[in-house]
DNA sequence: CAGTATCCGATGCGATACTG
DNA sequence: CAGTATCGCATCGGATACTG
């Protein structure tokens, strides 16, 4: 594609010309600099992020990167697409559009994994965790809670945030067949389990950086609901994809 | 020591204060978002790459990186310091500098090699190499160059790239036991082997993105000297350490 | 050798408003 | 739902000159 088009000229500029003007930040063919070049932009590896974890729509993706500007998010959509990392389908009804991942954004598995497990192990996180977005954070619990056969369908579960503003303080889970839907709004729903606990104990519990049983024994956490459900909650609660990785001390560094 | 230092005060702002003021790039707990809010930026990643591939001295560091500004180098250095990837040691005498990765940095190199590895597969390749920096080549393929026992000691190679600005034409390997020095100084060897390439096919060859016997039956890369030595030019001339991942082809890419 | 200080220009990006 | 157009500022980092 790219070598048909390079006699191409677009207002007196070769595509050649164009694609250098970009700027050829390290100017290096190392490979490694070519890939920071292109991955290493503002956003691009957590929209990677999101579309490894099967998002597809333009708003859906954006749900997972709430602080993204849609205007970037466009943006990066293009510039991705252009490298050939993602394919961008327009239905004929509906105009929805549906993104994903081609074998080479597929192949950006590796790179995204490691970088998380690297920072999962190593870095700080108590300025993140002052930090944390709760319609995030649901959203990302919701994307790892698994249905179970043990469980009711549907099975409601609820999240009492108890140190949040009011209007953010309740979300619901909702586990019908194989499907988990986040909820924020009551429906009247009859709820199996109640889950409350402060935004950064929940946070942390489910990141894996503090232990979810501790967590259960001083009351950080609390459970209220029957036992054949809340004995079996690490299960289908789920927990970071990273949450296994064990946080290094300041110590280990030398 | 992050913990230990949370009320510290500087021109009264607390530590996480400042921490925090940085800029919370993406305000994620995600430890994706965290690593590349650290990790990608400009440049991070290719002194950590040079730090990887062994390099301790200041300006040694800053010859795998020659478009990056010393005054950049330095703060990124201090950055990685300050952060726990780097240790930075004085010596006593003659105000040398070590710098070196801490085992978090160490622990940054499947994020190296997975990135350069990707890159190596699916990104085009011709704009960075009708861009290339000479000194770098030249500087890449010495630190990978390896000395063998068939070889006498010293051994010397001449390269002479016959396209680029005369001052710059050609350099030397010297292989002396275990060490191979770069020059480009001609110090009046004894030359055993001469390699003689455009700057363009030198690259590609060493990079693994075309095939070094084809470029030699093709004359575009010429080995002049005894044939024991230049039947064993691979194992000593080395190559890019991604070289064997092949390139994809774009129609790969869906 | 190993940096630091200062200046200043490009540009990346967020905010806001608007479209089909 | 899925974007685009425009504005304006903050900041990042390159260039240059200087230091111990």
């Amino acid at each position: 594609m790219l070598i048909e088009c390079s006699y191409l000229t677009v207002a007196g500029h070769t595509f050649w010309e164009i694609l250098m003007s970009k700027k050829a930040q390290y100017g290096q063919y190392c490979p490694l600099a070519m890939s920071a070049e292109f991955l290493c932009n503002r956003w691009t590896l957590l929209v990677i992020r999101e579309l490894l974890f099967g998002s597809t729509g333009f708003n859906e993706i954006s749900r997972g990167v709430p602080r993204m500007s849609r205007t970037l998010l466009s943006t990066r959509l293009k510039e991705l697409t252009d490298r050939g990392v993602v394919t961008r389908r327009e239905k004929r009804v509906g105009g929805q559009v549906h993104y994903s991942l081609t074998s080479a954004g597929l192949a950006l598995g590796p790179v995204v994994f490691s970088m998380a497990e690297w920072g999962q192990e190593w870095l700080e996180v108590e300025p993140a965790v002052q930090n944390v977005d709760v319609g995030f954070l649901m959203w990302d619990i919701h994307r790892n809670a698994v249905s179970m056969p043990e469980l009711p369908s549907p099975f409601i579960v609820e999240f009492y945030l108890n140190n949040v503003p009011e209007n953010k303080r309740t979300h619901w889970l909702v586990f019908e067949d194989d499907v988990v839907d986040l909820c924020h709004i009551d429906h009247g729903f009859s709820v199996h389990v109640q889950i409350e606990a402060s935004i950064e104990d929940l946070t942390k519990a489910w990141m894996g950086w503090i232990d979810m049983s501790d967590a259960i024994n001083t009351n950080k956490i609390i459970f209220k609901g029957p036992a054949k459900y809340t004995d079996i909650a690490i299960t289908w609660l789920g927990s970071s994809s990273v949450a296994h990785i064990a946080k290094r001390v300041v110590a280990e560094r030398i």
